[in-house]
RNA sequence: GGGCGCGUAGCUCAGUGGGAGAGCACUCGCCUUACAAGCGAGGGGUCGCAGGUUCGAAACCUGCCGCGCCCA
C-alpha cells in the first residue's frame, strides 16, 4: 500500500501539490472500505446508481459534472449518517461496441461474418477485458466514492437474467409484439434504430416538382428524395381540395416505371404545402406508410440494407445518393421537372452512432407497446412519487411521455442481449423465461439482439439484484435521486420510469430526477471537436487537480442550467484549493486545535463570537442550498466565507491575539480557529475530497477520515447579530483607513502614527488594537501632527500623520465622489417618503428602512462636506 | 410550423416586488513572513425594446426584437 502518512508529521508546503495526494488518498479509502454500502445497516438509506457509461468510452467533461453532482450529494449524506450506496457500473453499448470490433477485424480483412456468432461474440468479450471499460480508472482519479464491489455490467449474468424476466413478462402481458413497420435504418450499421437514436439536423438538400400523368390528368408533387418515386404506389391529396377533387379516384402514371397508381384523398395531407398533392412511397416514409394503411395501398421497397436500389433497370445497384440525380435526370429529359429549389434546407435524420442519414425502411421488427406504460411513467411524476428537478423541466417529461410512440426494440447486431423468441418448424412462436428450456429439434431462435437502452432501463433495480429479493433491492430501492443531464431526460429516464414502475409494482426507481446541463466553454458555445474548444478532464486533474476540476464544474451547476467552464476558471478553483491550504497551514504553525469544548459565549471575544456566527449561518444556508440541488450556490457561499470571512478577515483579526500577550485569549482563539477550519473543510469535503482529507488530517490528528466524519450541524444558538453588527463597523473603519491610505499613495506596509476618536461612542472601544493592526496605525507618539483626517462614520474619526503633505486633489476628488453618493441617496430616499402614496400603502417596516437610510445619509453627507470645507481652508 | 427557455458589468452567470451582485477580466499600489496560485484599493451596468399593473418593477402581465434547445 501507499503512503498514508499523516500529513501532519510532516511539513506543510508552501503551496498545495494534487498530484502529491489524490491517488494515495483515493487508495486509501478504497483499502478502508470507506465508500462501501451495507444493505443489513441500520441507518437510513440513500441511493444512487451511476448513469452507466458505454463500455467504450472514457471520461468526458460531461461525465466528470455528471459524477462530481452525484459524489457531492452522496458524500453529504454519508457525513450525515445515512448509509450511501453510490453503484458504478457500464453499459454495453451495442452498436458501438460491435463497430469498435468490427474495425479490428477489418483491419485484418475479415469480417464478422467469417468467424460466426458464437467466435465473434467471444471476440468482443475479449476485447472488453483488454480495453474496455477505460472510464472506471478515471473515475478514481476523479475521485468518485461509488461501492466498486457492486460494479455491475449490463451484460452480465444477474443483469442479462433481469433482461429475460422482463422480456418474458412484457411478452406475456402482451405488451412486446413484432410487426412490420416503418423503422429507422442505418445503412452503415445496417440495423434499426430508436427514434431516440436518430438526431435530426437542418441539412441542405433540394426540393424537386415533378409532374405525374398527363394532359388535365396531370398532378404535380414536390419531394426532396425524388428516387423514392420508384417506390411510389399512390398519389395523396386532402379530401376538401377542390383543386383535386375531380381527380380522386383516378389513376396517373407514374414516370419512369410505366406504371398507373392511384389518387387517394386523405384528410393528413396538408393543402397548404407546395401543391397539395403528395406522393405516396410506404415503404420508405412514415407518414406515407400510415397513409398506405388507411388506403390499403401496396409497400414497395426499392432498396437493399444498404440503401442500393433493387429495381428498375437504369437504377438498379445505384446508391441511393447516387440514384437521387440519376432519376432527376430522367425525369428532366421526360420533360417532368416542373420545380426545382436547391439548396432546400430541410430536417434529415443522422445515426447517433454513424451519423450515416437515416432510411426509413420497411420491416419485420419487436416492438413494445408504450402507452400503457409510459401513462404510468407520467403518472408518477403527476402524483409527486417522483419530483423532477428543477420542475420546470417536468414539462419536457410529459410532453414526451405522453406523446410516445411504441419502442423499436430489435437490432439487427450479434452483441447484445438475444431476443430470447423461438419459431417453430410449423410458424410457432414461444418466448422463452430464464428458468425454461429452449424448445428442441427443428426450432430457431430470433436472430436479433434487444437495444442497449433495453437492459439500460432496468438498471436502478437490476444492478440491486432484481428479479431476485435480495437484501439490496429491499434496502436501496426505490433510489433516492437520479442525476443526469436534461437531453437524457426524455428517453433513458423515461424508460427508467416505464420499466421500473411495471417490474416493482408501481413503485418508482427513482424519489427525485435533479437534471443538469451541458457542459460548455467560457462564451457559452458547445464544446466541438471541430471548434476545438474540448476540455479533456483528465488534462485539468492532472494540470490543476481533481479538487479543482471538480470545483470548476460544482460551481457553474445550477439546476437545469448549462455550465460554462474555462481553464482560467479552474486555474482561480486550484488557487481556492491553495488557498484552503495555507489558511489551515497558517492554523497549524500557530497552534490552532479542536481538542477540547469551544469555551462559552461569554468567555469569547466579539471576533471569535462573530466567526461562530458566520459559521452557524453558512451551515444552515449551505444544507437549504444542497437539499434544493443547488450545487452552485453551495459552492459560492463557502468560496466567500472561506476566503473573505475566515482568510480576509478572521485570520487577520486573529493575528494579534495569537501573538499577543493574554495567553488565555490565544487559547480561546486557537479552539475557535481550529473549529472553525474543521467545520469549514466538512462542508467542502463533497466537492473538493481530496484537501479536505488532507488538511483535515493534519489539523484533527487522530480524527480518521474526514470520508466518514460528522457533517457539521446547524447551530442556530451560535447566530449573534450583535456581534455581526460590532465587527461590521470594525470592517467600515478599518476599509475607510485603507481607502484613504491607497488615495494617499501610501505603502500598504507603511506604518503610520494616528490618533482614533469616537470608537466609544460607536461601539468599538474595544477594537482599537485590531483597527490598529490592520489599517497598519500606530499610536500617536510625540511631536504627533494630524495632516489628514478620516471621518468614517458612526461618529469615529481617524486622524494621521502622514509626515508630509497630504494629496489635496485625491482627498477631494474621492470626498466630492462620496458627497454626491450621499446626495443621490437622499433624493431617493426623500422622493419616497414626500410620496404620501407611499407613506401610506406601504408596509411600515420598509417605510421604516427608507428613514434609516435617508438619516444615515444625511449623516455622510454632513460629514463629507465638512471634510471637505476642512479641506478648502 | 408547435412547445420550452433565455436576454442583467468586457466574458460567464446569480438575483423573482422595497438599497443593482459574484467570479474572471480591467486600473492603481504592494514580495505587509499562511498564501504573488497572494495582499490592499478602485473603475465599470438606459437590467433587450415598448406599453401595462403597482405607492414602488431587473423581477408580475401584454406585445415586439434577438438568441438557444426540443419536437415536427
Amino acid at each position: 500500500m501507499s503512503d498514508t502518512t499523516p500529513t501532519a508529521a510532516r511539513e506543510l508546503s508552501a503551496q498545495y501539490q494534487p498530484a502529491e495526494v489524490e491517488q494515495r488518498l483515493y487508495e486509501g479509502w478504497v483499502a478502508a472500505g470507506v465508500f462501501a454500502a451495507d444493505p443489513a445497516s441500520d441507518k437510513p438509506p440513500f441511493a444512487i446508481v451511476i448513469p452507466p457509461p458505454n463500455v467504450t468510452g472514457s471520461l468526458h467533461i460531461g461525465h466528470a459534472l455528471d459524477h462530481t453532482i452525484q459524489d457531492s450529494l452522496i458524500r453529504r449524506r454519508r457525513m450525515q449518517g445515512y448509509e450511501a450506496l453510490w453503484l458504478p457500473g457500464m453499459d454495453h453499448a451495442g452498436i458501438a461496441t460491435q463497430n469498435v470490433v468490427e474495425r479490428q477485424l477489418a483491419a485484418s480483412g475479415q469480417s464478422r461474418h467469417d468467424l460466426g456468432r458464437e467466435e465473434f461474440v467471444e471476440r468482443v468479450w475479449q476485447w472488453k477485458a483488454e480495453s474496455g471499460g477505460k472510464i472506471l480508472g478515471q473515475m478514481r482519479r476523479l475521485g468518485d466514492s461509488v461501492d466498486w464491489d457492486r460494479e455491475r455490467f449490463t451484460m452480465d449474468e444477474g443483469l442479462s437474467r433481469a433482461v429475460l424476466t422482463i422480456f418474458k413478462r412484457l411478452f406475456d402481458d402482451g405488451l412486446i409484439y413484432r410487426a412490420e413497420r416503418i423503422i429507422n435504418w442505418c445503412v452503415r450499421c445496417h440495423t434499426a434504430l430508436s427514434d431516440i437514436e436518430v438526431e435530426h439536423s437542418d441539412d441542405d438538400g433540394e426540393l424537386v416538382s415533378i409532374r405525374y400523368g398527363e394532359g388535365d390528368r396531370s398532378i404535380v408533387v414536390a419531394t426532396t428524395r425524388a428516387e423514392t418515386m420508384l417506390g411510389d404506389t399512390a398519389v395523396a391529396v386532402h379530401p376538401d381540395d377542390e383543386r383535386y377533387k375531380h381527380l380522386v379516384g383516378t389513376l396517373v402514371e407514374l414516370p419512369l416505371t410505366g406504371r398507373s397508381i392511384p389518387i387517394v384523398a386523405d384528410p393528413h395531407v396538408d393543402p397548404a404545402f407546395g401543391t397539395g398533392a403528395v406522393k405516396v412511397t410506404p415503404a420508405h416514409d412514415p407518414n406515407d406508410f400510415e397513409i398506405g394503411q388507411r388506403h390499403s395501398l401496396p409497400s414497395l421497397t426499392i432498396m437493399d440494407e444498404t440503401g442500393i436500389i433493387t429495381v428498375h433497370g437504369p437504377f438498379e445497384g445505384l446508391d441511393r445518393f447516387e440514384a437521387r440525380p440519376a432519376v432527376v435526370a430522367a425525369l428532366r429529359a421526360e420533360g417532368r421537372i416542373v420545380a426545382e429549389k436547391r439548396p432546400y434546407v430541410h430536417a434529415v435524420g443522422h445515426c447517433s452512432r454513424c451519423g450515416t442519414t437515416v432510411e426509413p425502411r420497411l420491416s419485420l421488427q419487436w416492438f413494445v407497446k408504450t402507452a400503457p406504460l409510459a401513462r404510468a411513467a407520467g403518472d408518477a411524476v403527476r402524483d409527486g412519487r417522483t419530483r423532477i428537478e428543477p420542475p420546470e423541466l417536468a414539462k419536457r417529461y410529459f410532453a414526451w411521455v405522453d406523446n410516445m410512440h411504441d419502442w423499436c426494440i430489435s437490432r439487427q447486431l450479434w452483441w447484445g442481449h438475444r431476443i430470447p423468441v423461438w419459431y417453430g418448424p410449423a410458424g410457432e412462436v414461444r418466448c422463452v423465461g430464464p428458468d425454461e428450456e429452449p424448445p428442441g429439434e427443428g426450432w430457431t431462435q430470433d436472430n436479433d439482439v434487444l437495444d442497449t437502452w433495453f437492459s439500460s432501463a432496468l438498471w436502478p433495480f437490476s444492478t440491486l439484484g432484481w428479479p431476485a429479493d435480495t437484501p439490496s433491492l429491499a434496502k436501496f430501492y426505490p433510489t433516492s435521486v437520479l442525476v443526469t443531464g436534461y437531453d437524457i431526460l426524455f428517453f433513458w429516464v423515461a424508460r427508467m420510469m416505464m420499466f421500473g414502475l411495471y417490474a416493482m409494482e408501481g413503485r418508482q426507481p427513482f424519489d427525485v430526477v435533479a437534471l443538469h446541463g451541458m457542459v460548455r466553454d467560457q462564451y457559452g458555445k458547445k464544446m466541438s471537436k471541430s471548434f476545438g474548444n474540448v476540455v479533456d478532464p483528465l488534462d485539468w486533474i492532472e494540470r490543476f487537480g481533481a479538487d479543482a476540476t471538480r470545483f470548476t464544474l460544482a460551481r457553474g451547476a445550477n439546476p437545469g442550467a448549462d455550465v460554462p467552464v474555462s481553464e482560467e476558471w479552474c486555474q482561480g478553483s486550484r488557487n481556492f484549493c491553495n488557498k484552503l491550504w495555507n489558511a489551515t497551514r497558517f492554523a497549524l504553525i500557530n497552534g490552532a486545535t479542536v481538542e477540547g469544548d469551544l469555551p462559552s459565549a461569554a468567555e469569547l471575544s466579539t471576533v471569535d463570537r462573530w466567526i461562530l456566527s458566520r459559521l452557524a449561518d453558512v451551515t444552515e444556508t449551505v444544507d437549504r442550498h444542497f437539499e434544493a440541488f443547488e450545487l452552485a450556490k453551495v459552492c459560492d457561499v463557502l468560496y466567500h466565507f472561506a476566503w473573505d470571512d475566515v482568510c480576509d478577515w478572521y485570520v487577520e483579526l486573529a493575528k494579534p491575539v495569537l501573538t499577543g500577550e493574554d495567553a488565555a485569549a490565544a487559547g480561546r482563539t486557537r479552539r475557535v480557529l481550529g473549529h472553525v477550519l474543521d467545520a469549514l473543510l466538512r462542508l467542502l469535503h463533497p466537492v473538493v475530497p481530496f484537501v479536505t482529507e488532507e488538511l483535515r488530517t493534519a489539523l484533527v490528528p487522530g480524527g480518521g477520515s474526514i470520508v466518514t466524519a460528522a457533517w457539521p450541524a446547524a447551530s442556530p444558538e451560535a447566530r449573534d447579530t450583535a456581534a455581526e453588527a460590532e465587527v461590521a463597523g470594525l470592517q467600515r473603519v478599518v476599509t475607510e483607513v485603507r481607502r484613504f491610505r491607497a488615495d494617499q499613495g501610501l505603502r500598504p506596509g507603511q506604518r503610520v502614527a494616528a490618533r482614533i476618536d469616537g470608537l466609544e461612542g460607536a461601539g468599538l472601544s474595544a477594537h482599537s488594537v485590531l483597527i490598529r493592526s490592520l489599517a497598519r496605525l500606530d499610536e500617536p507618539g510625540d511631536g504627533f501632527a494630524a495632516t489628514g483626517t478620516v471621518a468614517v462614520g458612526g461618529g469615529v474619526e481617524v486622524a494621521l500623520d502622514t509626515r508630509g503633505s497630504i494629496d489635496v486633489a485625491a482627498e477631494r476628488a474621492r470626498l466630492t465622489k462620496d458627497r454626491a453618493a450621499a446626495e443621490k441617496e437622499i433624493a431617493q430616499c426623500r422622493a419616497k417618503l414626500d410620496n404620501p402614496a407611499f407613506t401610506e400603502k406601504a408596509p411600515a417596516p420598509v417605510v421604516g428602512k427608507i428613514k434609516e437610510r435617508l438619516a444615515a445619509a444625511e449623516a455622510d453627507l454632513a460629514r463629507v462636506s465638512a471634510q471637505l470645507a476642512a479641506l478648502a481652508g
